[in-house]
RNA sequence: CGCGGGGUGGAGCAGUCUGGUAGCUCGUUAGGCUCAUAACCUAAAGGUCAACGGUUCAAAUCCGUUCCCCGCAA
């Protein structure tokens, strides 16, 4: 088959190389502009358009996909299908009726729970036990199409937005290869999506990333998992921003009265100790605004803390 | 030329404003203590203070230039 790959996140990676050591023919690669990124002025391309230059596939990169320029062009290689996983834009209903067959899409959820832009980090932040991969036939609302293969993966409690990212990323290009075959064949089904059932996973803002010690250590360890990579979890110690990586509950019982929320609470040999609304947590990892990132062993060896004092007000 | 923080023995930091003997918490090595220990005590090794140039009797510190790391912003 003829097709068309759109896909700019690194999850869309794995299907990407899937796609090209397949028996299909990719006509295109439509991935986000590069972007002008920030501290000098690097440019900087999306993986998916490094790795098509890598194998010498032709790269589109149109800003917007409504202009009627866009259209011609993508209609112009005739394709069969076209495969869109972590594009990054809403596919107009125009362009998703250009292939003979349709548009598929490999989303990282099992829906209809969890459309939109960060289904992992959203399953995390929420303390889900389960996600998985869904392979579904686009159409004009996004992520509602219905469902052509799922696959249920456990989410471990060692699992971050990182490591989930990659095992739905490796677990989304086996399915989708899958589907791929039984489109081919004619022999697929569709499942339409229970709309009493739709929950919504909205593109993270930095601000879903700093860390509320008033909630219970749980769902703050929750919170550190789902925003690893991006957007990162985040306090604030001695007027600074303070990232927090790497951190487990330490206690998640009942916080004995008149420890304030936030509060150091102690020290063990290789962690930061914080009370926090229900049980205390430890934290492993960290990074103060302007240094590296490094261990609390480490970082406690130059900067003195101690008991009592608060993380996170500015 | 977007804004800001930083580069000091192996790690993390102080010292820089107000030039004048290289400091702290660890780590490493050796010895001691101990039934024993990653615990404790003692000692030692390990630095061209990012680089280059300037000012000065004297520069980690003041001035200029360059390189590198990081946070914000996107």
């Amino acid at each position: 088959m003829n097709i068309i790959f759109f896909g700019s996140g690194k999850i869309s990676i794995p299907a990407f190389e899937a796609l090209l050591s397949s028996r299909n023919k990719i006509c295109c690669v439509v991935t986000q502009p590069d972007a002008k990124k920030g501290r000098g002025l690097a440019e900087s391309m999306t993986p998916v358009k490094a790795l098509a230059q890598a194998h010498s596939v032709e790269v589109f990169q149109p800003a917007t996909l409504k202009d009627d320029f866009v259209f011609e062009t993508l209609k112009k290689y005739n394709p069969d299908l076209f495969v869109v996983i972590a594009y990054g834009q809403l596919l107009p209903e125009k362009i998703l009726n250009i292939p003979k067959i349709f548009s598929v899409n490999a989303h990282a959820s099992l829906l209809p729970e969890y459309r939109g832009a960060a289904p992992i980090n959203w399953a995390l932040i929420n303390g889900e036990k389960k996600t998985g991969v869904s392979i579904i036939k686009m159409v004009k609302v996004m992520d509602a199409g219905p469902i052509i293969r799922q696959k249920e993966i456990a989410i471990m409690l060692q699992d971050n937005a990182l490591t989930l990212e990659n095992k739905l990323a490796n677990l989304a290009a086996e399915e989708l290869i899958q589907a791929l075959i039984s489109i081919e064949q004619k022999n697929y089904k569709l499942k339409e999506q229970d709309e009493a059932k739709v929950s919504f996973a909205p593109k993270l803002k930095k601000e879903d990333g700093r860390i509320d010690w008033e909630k219970p250590a749980e769902q703050i360890i929750n919170l550190i998992r789902g925003c690893a990579g991006w957007p990162g979890s985040f306090t604030y110690y001695k007027g600074k921003i303070l990232k927090i990586y790497q951190a487990s509950v330490r206690d998640s019982t009942d916080v004995q009265g008149g420890v304030n929320k936030g509060q150091i609470s102690g020290f063990s040999e290789d962690s930061i100790i914080i009370a926090t609304g229900r049980g205390t947590l430890a934290i492993q990892e960290l990074q103060i605004e302007g240094k590296k990132r490094m261990s609390a062993r480490e970082f406690l060896s130059g900067h003195q803390m101690r008991v009592g004092e608060i993380f996170g007000k500015k």
